[in-house]
DNA sequence: CTCTTCAAGATTGTCGACAATGTTTGATTG
DNA sequence: CAATCAAACATTGTCGACAATCTTGAAGAG
């Protein structure tokens, strides 16, 4: 029925946007992945309410929903403010990815369609084209690889694995990918790991697929450990 | 000069009832895991803020709260109702458990301390004596369970692990708990699943403890999916 | 008798005003 | 000059009123 709506989003975004509360709070959260709104950062009623042209009632339910997500945080009578990642929550968050991506290439390897598997050949495709030509920094160390997740994800078939990551995870990461220079800083393992993954998934080997996927992001993870020992020791130099 | 030594760990419990709108938050969710609110059932605004004294302002912001939880759904100018999963979302939902309960009995393995598991050996023991004194149905099959799956996730020292587990999952779990009477129907087999996995965390093997409680949840699964076929396949329904 | 149309009622969405609480500033005192 | 306290200010919390939208129920046409 859908036809131009190819993502199959969880959010019926046409419905969603017809009231003020949902437009703004589709627009902060957009402001806070892009950086406008930095974490840590107090959001101010009045200040918001005047930049979107509304009044703080609508503003107030947005914000309540952010918090929710776990998007904000907010302490009474005192305001809200961005939600702000230490290095170790963020760290906590490799290990939810971890568990919950590990069981959506489990569960996509079950249940995703040959034509789906296809199409995210064709992806990898593209990022090794990308890859070699631009030096494989710029496409793929910003979008392309959360691209690959979220087919995954939603390869799974699990409405509820839908909701977990793109609502509370992704959000997060992509806000902190903008902060941290965090991702794959070895592009081409990336995506030699990328097509072992579908390469499971098209054998419809879901064990395999789980631990690939699983040591794909715990790789990831023990990357950006070492990065933030090195941040935080700056007394002994191990690296190059 | 306030030098009094009593944070002990997440406490802002009475902080967050400060205002109205938290405080009523969490009089609803009460009422939605009481079964006081069934699943389904319209949130009328003017009916709550009747019942609860408040206006609707501060209702509002519960509901919006609520809504970032996915306890109720809204849709724009029609209303909030609080959510009703089919059978299928009921079993995402334990594929979900599964993946992270799993990570959390892991990180359990290697992070829980002594006398937490200590603490948690005792817990089984009472469990075990609740099962023989009165067959078993009672305690363990109305919160039991939860108490020793619970201790697991807070063992696991992972924020986020407890965030999303305790808030958006066991909210669910609980509350379908008293719709359907699902629960471990096999209470000695679970419990003796139980010795299992602190055996394990207690033995510090990571690997062995997170393969003992994706089984264990598993099992707990395919319970569930057996009940839901026998209720779904007989033709004699009847309507409420 | 059934279907359509439309008007009345009820509910949700939005706003501005006022009260309660935090924060800042500036005067006072040791 | 530093510390303390109080008053002024700004922000958050709450409320009632009005507008926009949906639901209902009845009247009329086929």
């Amino acid at each position: 029925m859908n036809a131009s709506a190819n993502t199959g989003g969880v959010l019926e975004i046409d419905q969603e946007s017809r009231t003020l509360a949902d437009r703004v709070c589709k627009q902060i959260v957009t402001a806070i992945v892009k950086g406008d709104l930095l974490p840590g950062q107090k959001i101010s009623e009045p200040e918001l309410a005047r930049t979107y042209g509304i009044s703080r009632g609508p503003l107030r339910e947005a914000i309540r929903r952010l918090e929710g997500w776990r998007l904000v945080e907010r302490k009474p009578h005192v305001g809200a403010r961005v939600v702000q990642l230490s290095a170790r929550e963020l760290i906590e968050i490799y290990r939810v990815r971890e568990a919950l991506e590990g069981m959506a290439c489990r569960l996509a390897a079950e249940n995703m369609t040959a034509s789906e598997i296809g199409s995210l050949k064709q992806l990898l495709d593209s990022h090794e084209q990308s890859i070699e030509q631009r030096e494989g920094r710029s496409y793929f160390q910003k979008e392309g690889d959360l691209d690959f997740h979220y087919r995954i994800v939603q390869g799974s078939k699990n409405a509820k694995l839908q909701e977990l990551l793109g609502a509370d995870l992704y959000h997060l990461v992509r806000m902190y990918r903008y902060q941290f220079s965090v991702s794959s800083s070895r592009p081409k393992r990336a995506l030699k790991e990328h097509r072992q993954i579908i390469d499971a998934i098209e054998a419809r080997d879901p064990e395999l697929a789980e631990m690939l996927m699983r040591r794909h992001i715990s790789a990831a993870r023990q990357n950006i450990e070492e990065k933030l020992n090195a941040v935080s020791k700056p007394q002994g130099e191990e690296n190059g």
